[in-house]
RNA sequence: GGGUGGUUAGCUCAGCCGGUUAGAGCACCUGCUUUACACGCAGGGGGUCGCAGGUUCGAGUCCUGCACCGCCCACCA
């Protein structure tokens, strides 16, 4: 700790609950995060997906933000305008039960206390739990612009809601109509189509015998799941093909129990092959049956009422709950000796997404969009449907990463259907239509009116309704930024940042969220609300399965980052994963995390160690760093190899392969600068040579620093402000906050000469330690050593410090070629680092006939290399069509080849000596 | 039923437009208190890239079929 080159300063292990909170307080105190408009430059804008207000974070937020913050990080270290705007959704189903929950714990419904109670309520929760998500939010470093916070209940989105539906109803987008919809009984209130979770349910199929009006000793047996609903059928629908109902259809038969006289009816709908192959109809109760009953015009009758119980239709069964309902019903039918049968019988069953009770389909009037097709070019699915894929002439305004996402994403529009938008809740934005008594007039206004627009008359009520969270949520892309409100002199925000750049999110939200946002963006603004949608996948338990409380696997983030750091935490999640696909989530992963944090810290505390006090101004530290070629030839490799990585990150990040990026980030930084460039820079170190390797130690480091940011923000902030008090006051490294300094862009420095001496150095090098490994010769004991340089003298004399040092040979001697080192004691191992023979003088210890055996083998594989490579060239075929560079590759390797084996060869003829 | 993804080292996964001897992390084996780091260093073993055809000078990568696993959507009474 207290030794001489180690610094005070820094700690000998990264200690990330010591920086964390102080670096981001230092952030936001500075307003780094906030985005300014800047006329002439083209902004970078993400808005961030809103959590519901009364989540907590969890690991799929903790990997949305870590890619968002990234994205955000990057691009505003590239220099562009660059806003991420944070929000909070009121989540209105979700929030209300929470608050609903509550109350039942207090032993009150929310009917007793009432509406405005309750929603005071509700507020009063939302007060003391909404924050809650976005403080533990910045625990994760986020560079949000937290002053442009939006809720969707504020008064903006809400007037951005408002101006929607009154718009939308204006050009007939949006109507009432009575149809059957899934209503969750448990919930109260009406549900969309994608609200609804389908699940395998073991259930029965019950075959039930109608007796023929006209002939009551026949009868029809259809089957069905849900006898209960038998009290509302209005009719039995057989295939019109179907030989066994001819001379059936047409007829009626009677209802059990009820005693109601129905029809027979053809219809293409029904498949022969189910069951009886005749269909029950219930037309207020099933999809399928409400379609039937429509074409022949059957009633439909709700047996079933919202609370989930019998109507008094059903006559002596009106109150009971549909599940005993069916009971009585089943034995009732049984007494009536017109139960056929019970089978077992597995289907699927629809459940309310946020409570997981049956849901009951009935009918009832709601409100919905119409959405129309995907063929039609001016509806809303289709508008949504060309900003994908264009409109044939303009290129789609919508780029769908990863790919595939996007037929998704059309196979959903080219099947969709109007959306149900009310919703029997009180929590939410209440729909502004009212009805007058007298005339019936639907009055539908911004202003909330005081008297009937028809006739005048005050004796109007509101819709009890509010609109399904979705609504507001479509859309946030403009309504967080200031829409309606679209003029320059008033809302510079939405004309300046509009439409945004990227949208990032789950693809489990793609058609709830996203497909919304684009329909309704395009609806409301006439463009596109983005350009990119970028979606990643599901986190994941070790084995596979998705993370939930009820399965108990889940990992709380602040735990997490708590335990191995936040940095270590971000690294753990998107490294190592390709866009879009889910992730399996395990411990391993932050260990990973936080040992490269560790690794990170001391190689940085190691060259700044070496740095203090000296106040280096090498031309390198101070300005166009890009420009610079070092002199030595392993400064100008480690940069050469510096300049590469830099392109490819760059060009990873443009792309959106964020995991890529850092693999490659992390192989640099490891193997080439850790591994390899650290142990030859404190070569010269101790020898105190000159020119000194420290300006392009520090270069490299604070160049890795820079380009780590986005991933890893707090522990390169930390170390980057340590490094900029060793370097010059001037140049790219003093920016106030890392945060700001300029992103890396790759210099004009690639020098594959030096790459490709270096190569051979660092091969020789191998080998030794190789040989000593497997001879098990100590790494404390040198040995001696030859090498053949055979055209690289130059290079490897200049660098046979390095050799000796890393390879602990002692005395190292270097000769031209062969013929100079023959007439030596030098037999032992031969090792061929083509075009270099490295020799170690190891006779006695190491067993001549085997070194032949190792070399014969050597040489074949080498032979073996070289006649397919041979036949490759030598092919016409592969000269004329492969691409030229390819083949001037693939020359190379030839002379490589032909090289290796002239210096085995050389070498077995001696051995055999 | 429609759509879509996967099958690559013991495990988890990268591998973009087809082009060196297929990579990483973890795990495993051997050695190492080498003064940045044992959250480490050095070395090593381990893959006929699901199967069968095809296209190509060349296929983990493209095409067809098959097998198994997964996800999404859908009006399976």
């Amino acid at each position: 700790m207290t030794s001489a080159q180690s610094p005070t300063r820094m700690p000998r292990a990264y200690n990330a609950a010591d920086v964390e909170r102080r670096i981001y307080q230092n952030w936001q105190d500075k307003n780094y995060f906030h985005a300014e408009i800047r006329d002439g430059e083209q902004p970078y804008v993400i808005i961030m997906p809103p959590p519901n207000v009364t989540g907590e974070l969890h690991l799929g937020h903790a990997l949305e933000k870590a890619l968002e913050d990234a994205l955000i990080r990057y691009r505003r270290m590239t220099g562009r305008p660059t806003l991420w705007l944070p929000g909070t959704d009121h989540a209105g189903i979700a929030t209300q039960w929470v608050v609903e929950r509550q109350l039942a714990e207090e032993g009150v419904s929310r009917h007793e206390l009432g509406r405005e109670e309750f929603i005071r309520r509700v507020w009063e929760h939302v007060d003391k739990s909404g924050g809650i998500i976005h403080e533990q939010s910045r625990r994760l470093g986020i560079s949000a612009d937290w002053e442009r916070h939006k809720f969707t209940l504020e008064p903006g989105p809400s007037h951005a809601v408002r101006t929607t539906f009154v718009s939308l109803y204006e050009k007939g987008l949006i109507y009432r109509h009575e149809r059957i919809i899934n209503r969750c009984v448990r919930c109260a209130t009406a549900l969309s189509d994608l609200e609804v979770d389908y699940q395998d349910v073991d259930g029965h199929l019950y075959h039930i015998r109608y007796p023929l009006e006209d002939d009551p000793e026949k009868f029809v047996t259809v089957a069905t799941t849900r006898p209960e609903t038998m009290l509302g059928d209005t009719g039995v629908a057989v295939h019109p093909d179907d030989p066994r109902y001819d001379g059936i259809r047409g007829r009626n038969v009677v209802l059990p129990i009820m005693g109601q006289v129905i029809p027979v009816v053809g219809d293409e709908a029904i498949d022969p092959e189910f069951g009886t192959g005749a269909l029950k109809v219930t037309p207020a109760h099933d999809p399928v049956d409400f379609e039937v009953g429509q074409r022949h015009r059957l009633d439909a009758p709700n047996v079933i009422g919202e609370d989930g119980t019998m109507t008094a239709v059903t006559g002596k069964y009106m109150g009971v709950e549909r599940f005993e309902a069916r009971r009585r019903v089943v034995e009732e039918l049984d007494s009536l000796g017109v139960l056929e049968k019970v089978e077992p019988h597995s289907h699927s069953v629809g459940h309310c997404q946020r409570c997981a009770t049956v849901v009951e389909p009935l009918i009832s009037m709601q409100w919905f969009v119409n959405v129309g097709t995907h063929e039609q070019p001016d509806s809303i699915a289709g508008k949504a449907y060309r900003a994908v894929t264009g409109d044939g002439v303009n290129e789609p305004d919508i780029r769908i990463v990863p790919e595939r996402f996007t037929r998704v994403y059309l196979n959903w529009l080219e099947n969709i259907r109007d959306w149900c938008i009310s919703r029997q809740l009180w929590w939410g934005h209440r729909i502004p239509v009212w009805y007058c008594g007298p005339c019936g007039h639907l009055t539908v206004a911004m202003e909330d009116p005081e008297a009937c627009e028809a006739c005048g008359s005050t004796d109007i009520r509101q819709d009890p309704d509010v609109l399904d969270t979705w609504f507001s949520s479509g859309l946030w892309p403009h309504s967080t930024l200031g829409w309606p409100e679209t003029d320059r002199a008033n809302n510079k925000d939405f004309d300046y940042f509009f439409p945004t750049t990227v949208l990032e999110t789950g693809y489990d939200i793609l058609f709830f969220w996203v497909a919304r946002m684009i329909m309704l963006g395009i609806e409301n603004t006439g463009r596109a609300p983005f350009n990119t949608v970028y979606l990643h996948g599901l986190i994941r338990d070790g084995s596979g399965a998705k993370m939930s409380k009820t399965r108990g696997n889940t990992m709380d983030p602040l735990d997490l980052l708590e335990k191995y750091g936040t940095d270590a935490l971000r690294f753990a999640l998107t490294t190592g994963t390709a866009p879009g696909n889910d992730l399996r989530f395990t411990e391993n992963r932050l260990e990973a995390g936080r040992n490269y944090a560790n690794k990170i810290w001391n190689a940085s505390r190691f060259v700044i160690s070496q740095m203090e006090g000296l106040h280096l101004t090498h031309p390198e530290l101070v300005e166009g760093w890009s420009k610079v070629k070092p002199e030595h030839r392993e400064d100008r490799w480690i940069v050469s190899r510096l300049d590469r990585v830099t392109a490819e990150v760059n060009r990873s990040l443009e792309s959106f392969e964020l995991g890529d990026a850092q693999q490659r980030l992390h192989e640099f930084i490891w193997n080439d600068y850790c591994d390899w460039y650290i142990e030859m820079a404190k070569i010269r170190v101790r020898n105190g040579s000159e020119p000194s390797p420290l300006p392009t130690l520090a270069h490299v480091l604070e160049r890795i620093l820079r380009l780590l940011h986005p991933f890893m923000p707090f522990i390169t902030e930390e170390i980057w402000q340590t490094l900029k008090s060793e370097l010059p006051e001037e140049g790219e490294a003093q920016a106030e906050s890392i945060m700001l300094a300029p992103y890396p862009e790759s210099g004009n420095r690639i020098d594959t000469e030096a790459e490709e001496e270096i190569s051979l150095v660092q091969q020789a090098v191998r080998a030794v330690r190789n040989t000593r490994a497997q001879l098990r010769i100590p790494a404390a004991q040198h040995l001696e050593a030859l090498v053949e340089a055979n055209g690289q003298r130059a290079a490897i004399e200049a660098e046979a410090d390095l050799i000796r040092a890393m390879s602990r040979v002692e005395p190292l001697r270097i000769v031209s070629g062969a013929s100079e080192s023959e007439g030596g004691n030098l037999r032992g191992v031969t090792l061929v680092v083509s075009p270099l023979v490295v020799r170690l003088p190891l006779e006695g210890v190491v067993d001549l006939e085997a070194e032949g055996e190792r070399l014969r083998s050597e040489l074949a594989d080498c032979v073996r290399n070289l006649e397919r490579v041979e036949k490759l060239v030598s092919n016409p075929n592969f000269r004329e069509k492969a691409r030229p560079d390819v083949v001037e590759n693939e020359e190379g390797r030839l002379a490589e080849l032909r090289e290796r084996k002239e210096r085995l060869d050389e070498i077995l003829e001696q051995l055999g000596r």
